[in-house]
DNA sequence: ACCTGAACACCGTTCAAGT
DNA sequence: ACCTGAACACCGTTCAAGT
């Protein structure tokens, strides 16, 4: 029986809050956010629940703090193109996460970590300004390009693992095209000045 | 000791389901999400928890649906001016509507109760195809002008009520202006064709 | 320092029983 | 029909104890 000596007695990789916070995510994905439970994660990590609280005195609630960081925050990057394009390109990526972590939504809107989203609209604002957007519209874009994000992937989950229409007649809505298209109706709206 | 006839031998109203809603908003409204569970919204009419469950069978699943559907349904009234105004009209209504009951905000941006937006979604295309906006562009601005509300609605639930500042330096947002703005901005951008 | 085991106060829900 | 009481399986968290 040989043991690897980076490794613990018990043969599995030491609890960091980086491997905690991504099991958690992993449960939340993968079941929703219900399911997320001290106990269920503790398991995940091969682990009694109780070990968690060392690493997060906190306990959940820092845990779900960690969660709203992970996803919200996500900066718009410096682009080649305009500042249009580079809004448009950093709007389908941030959407294309919160699809991807619809189960973290909830909590994104909550005053849970009211920190988490600053930075991501400051890069919102600076990059308006560096496209000449005077200073106040560019704040004002920038809560309203990010509220429509998030709230149009809201309506999106509604609707979306929904078997049951609202209404029978009515077609399925494409909502890759939906949001494309209220993305450039925002867009639209943004003065530079 | 007089007893009044309409009342049952407890002297107290009859639960009826308007009730419990009722209650649980308020509980909602006053102490946060969280804190609304069925053994509390029980104490709060005077019942026992397990008295719910015969006016709401599936529980708490069923009272939550039920608090979506009485925050989120709120169809645009046909108005005497253009439809823009009645849009706005309708914007601001509503965004002071999730405002008074952002805890149940959570609850909007989740799969529970799919059709609880379907009436004011259609309400909003209806008015604006009114307005003379082609089909195809008033589905987009719906969905847009609503995911806008909610959207920016969470951002100034995540800013207020907080009273750390992210950056010290920075001055407070007026959301009442912001908001307007942001409306300003996003109504610009729907064409009517 | 890091993790465990037992315990506490809660929670949603079931089920048989009362009236 | 409408509500209650006891019970069950869970939950987050504390705390003393182990290594």
């Amino acid at each position: 029986m040989v043991r690897q000596p980076s490794i613990n007695a018990q043969n599995r990789p030491p609890l960091t809050t980086d491997r905690i916070i991504e099991s958690a995510l992993h449960i939340v994905d993968g079941q929703g956010l219900a399911r997320l439970t001290m106990r269920r994660l503790g398991d995940a990590l091969e682990v009694e629940a109780m070990a968690i609280y060392h690493h997060l005195p906190r306990g959940k609630e820092q845990l779900l703090d960690h969660l709203v960081a992970h996803v919200g925050a996500m900066p718009a990057a410096s682009s080649d193109g305009g500042w249009r394009e580079g809004l448009m390109v950093w709007a389908r990526a941030y959407r294309a996460r919160l699809l991807d972590h619809a189960g973290v939504l909830p909590l994104l809107v909550t005053h849970r970590n009211p920190a988490a989203l600053a930075a991501t609209i400051g890069s919102l604002r600076e990059h308006l300004r560096l496209g000449g957007v005077p200073e106040q519209a560019a704040a004002v874009a920038a809560h309203s390009l990010l509220g429509f994000v998030i709230g149009h992937v809201a309506l999106e989950v509604r609707d979306t693992r929904g078997d049951v229409r609202a209404e029978p007649g009515e077609p399925p809505v494409d909502w890759d095209d939906r949001f494309g298209a209220g993305l450039a109706l925002v867009l639209t709206g943004v003065n530079p000045g």
